[in-house]
RNA sequence: UAAACCUUGACUACA
């Protein structure tokens, strides 16, 4: 069953649905994981309806089950059926609590998202993150800031988050404080800079900074060359692009 | 048997 449900979860990753689908048809025995892997595929790939189909036809169901079913809502925009969903479980662990918890971050909803923090019975690294996800993109860059230096680990999203959210709204001077305090770098950091200056027409210091890519995927050259057409500089945007 | 399969987090654009 586990090599079963392997073939599914790995047809399904490399976008081949129909295939997946069949495998687990022709399973001659299905655990709760090779529902939930169903369950997972179709809410990815945007098939809410079909999830859900799925989720009620199963039988004997565990907490991953209902998280990623919750997840399937939260993910593809369907908020009000993530609340009614996650009001409905009866067993709630640490993933459902934060699956909420960034649905509200994402939609921007600060205060559905303090609230949901407020009640969350534990919390870890990722909780925190959406927290400070949640003020960073409402622009409260303080609060932000206050809660990060409130914590005690932190990882490259943690950081990265608050980096955003300074370059989101504007303020460079942090942003750039922010990333060259960082401890390691990535290409989404790295990115997030980019686009930073690109967007607020620094476009030379996006270019400087582009220039000190250790690394250089699409992302980053869409982010540079962004920023030259937005500030009406297309020969410079074409000679990137070339 | 803490060994193999499933669920939650950061960046640009496009859609």
């Amino acid at each position: 069953v586990v090599l079963w449900n392997a073939m599914v979860t790995g047809y399904a990753e490399n976008g081949y649905l129909l295939q997946a689908r069949e495998m687990f048809d022709r399973m001659p025995h299905r655990s709760v994981v090779s529902w939930n892997v169903m369950i997972g595929v179709y809410a990815r790939e945007g098939y809410v309806t079909a999830a859900r189909k799925m989720f009620d036809c199963m039988g004997e169901k565990n907490m991953t089950s209902w998280n990623t079913m919750l997840a399937g809502y939260a993910n593809s925009g369907h908020l009000n059926e993530a609340k009614n969903f996650f009001d409905k479980m009866s067993v709630r662990d640490l993933v459902s609590w934060n699956t909420m918890l960034q649905a509200y971050s994402k939609s921007g909803t600060l205060q559905e998202a303090e609230m949901i923090f407020r009640r969350m019975p534990q919390w870890d690294l990722l909780s925190w993150t959406s927290l400070l996800m949640a003020y960073a993109q409402s622009g409260h860059l303080q609060r932000s800031k206050s809660l990060f230096d409130s914590m005690l680990e932190r990882d490259l999203h943690v950081w990265s988050s608050l980096l955003n959210g300074y370059s989101a709204n504007g303020d460079l001077g942090n942003a750039k404080q922010i990333f060259d305090h960082m401890p390691e770098w990535n290409a989404v950091v790295w990115v997030s800079m980019i686009t930073a200056y690109a967007r607020f027409g620094l476009t030379q210091e996006a270019q400087l900074m582009f220039d000190r890519l250790p690394e250089r995927n699409i992302v980053c050259w869409n982010a540079l060359v962004e920023g030259y057409v937005q500030k009406g500089e297309v020969q410079e945007a074409r000679r990137v692009f070339d």
